[in-house]
Parts: C-alpha cells; structure tokens; sequence
DNA sequence: TTTATATTTACACTCATGCATATATGGAGC
DNA sequence: GCTCCATATATGCATGAGTGTAAATATAAA
C-alpha cells in the first residue's frame, strides 16, 4: 500500500479501473452499481476496488451489507501536479491566445461572483 | 499505433518509460545519453523509446548515425485534459484559499511583466 | 437458517519487461 | 567501392505481473 505517484500511472493503467473511476464520478455508488455499468464480474470489480483504494483513488463506507465507494481526490492532484511539469511543452505555443484567454476567464469569474 | 488516452496511460504506467520521459524534459537527446541516465541496457531503451514513439510522447529526428529524440505535448495535454474532469474534487475545499490566492498569483504576474 | 452483498483465493491465460544476440544504418578512412 | 566502427533497432527467450472467471468464504440483515 505504497501511495507514490508511480502507483498512481500504474493504477490507470488498466481501463476498467478508469471506468470505475469515471462511473464514481456521480458519486457514491455500492458494488452492484458498478458492476451494472461494466461487463465483467463482481468478483473482479471488487479486485478492482481494492488496487483502487490502495492507490487512494477511492475510500470505502460499509452501510449494512453494502459497501459503498467514493472517489478521494489526492491521487488526481499527484497527476495534476506530474502532468504541471510537462505543461511548458505545449503553453509556448499557446502564448499568443494566452492574454486574451485570462481576461475572458478573469471576466467570467468576476461574472459568477457577481 | 492508436494515440488515444487509454494507450496514453499504459504508456505512463511503467517507470522506465517516466524516468526516459523526465530525461528528455532537458530537450532532445541521442539514445546513449539516455541510457546513461538510466540502469538498463540499450536495446530496452530503443524499445521503450518505441513504444513512447508510437504513443506520441516523442518525436525522432535522425542526425547521422544518430537518433535525436524530443518530447511531444499532445500526451501531456491528453492527461491534463482527463484529470480536469475530476478537479472538482479537490477545487471545492480549496475555495476559501482561492481568491486570496489568485491574488497573489495575479499580483506576481503583474512583477514579472514589469 | 436463508438471502443479499461483497471479498478472497486458485487457476489459466495473456502481456510486458529485460537481457543477449543478431541485424540494420550511417560515417570515416582507405 | 569496400571495410571498420559507432550508433541504434529487432528478435528470441525466460521470467514475472496482471486480468478475468469460478468457487469458496465472509458479513449483515431478514
């Protein structure tokens, strides 16, 4: 139960696991709801829940029989933190929209505070 | 030769491929001054620099007996777009921080152009 | 105890990695 | 042109890790 971020490459890797991740988004879902929107069985879902929590992508609450799971968001932020460093390859080239770009996102945060 | 986000992951997963990618971030290098970086042999940094070839981390440009390899931000930016459809996890309890955040990050901005 | 929900384990299978070796490619020297 | 050397890729092999399934086991409620 390590928790680095190579953990978290490795986690992704398998695309049933983002599928899990993507079907949590909603939010909280028990095992059986999971399974429902994936073709593979419990068994395996329940596998793939347990990497998940190990890598800290998800956190678990019993309610009776059920076990229900929600996503956490540290793992996220280690990706977004990794992917920050490689962001210089490709804001050059972005350079020129860039300005225009912050005032107009400037101007809709000042909008929905208003 | 796919290039779509799934292979984008399992591409990241293996941490001989991240190190090669951190080696490149100093810019374009020949295969053997990666392969000093690193502690394997040749013939797997070729396959690995394949592999991130195929998935479009890099881009190669032959100098005579030579092979030049260079970081491409079409991966990153793929990466970057996924965790940004699970940011609302964590922006949310940063909220209070943010304005006074945004401020300084503003205020800082302002500096450097000055 | 019976049922619903979920995890664990054993198994077969596939796939990826690293090494060693062989093969390709390009330049230098003759 | 030809050979020799440096650089790099491709292939065959052994090994290890991960996945999905099915059966067995846990856990909680009715």
């Amino acid at each position: 139960m390590r928790m680095a971020t190579a953990d978290v490459f490795q986690t992704l890797a398998d695309p049933t696991r983002r599928q899990i991740i993507e079907a949590l988004l909603g939010g909280e879902q028990q095992v059986n709801d999971v399974v429902e929107k994936l073709s593979i069985h419990q068994s395996g879902v329940s596998r793939h829940l347990r990497i998940l929590l190990d890598a800290g992508f998800v956190q678990m609450r019993p309610d009776g029989q059920r076990r229900l799971y929600s996503l956490r968001p540290e793992p996220f932020q280690a990706v977004d933190s990794w992917v920050a460093s490689y962001r210089k390859l490709w804001e050059a080239r972005l350079d020129r929209f860039g300005d225009a770009l912050e005032r107009k996102q400037r101007a809709k945060k000042q909008g929905a505070k208003a």
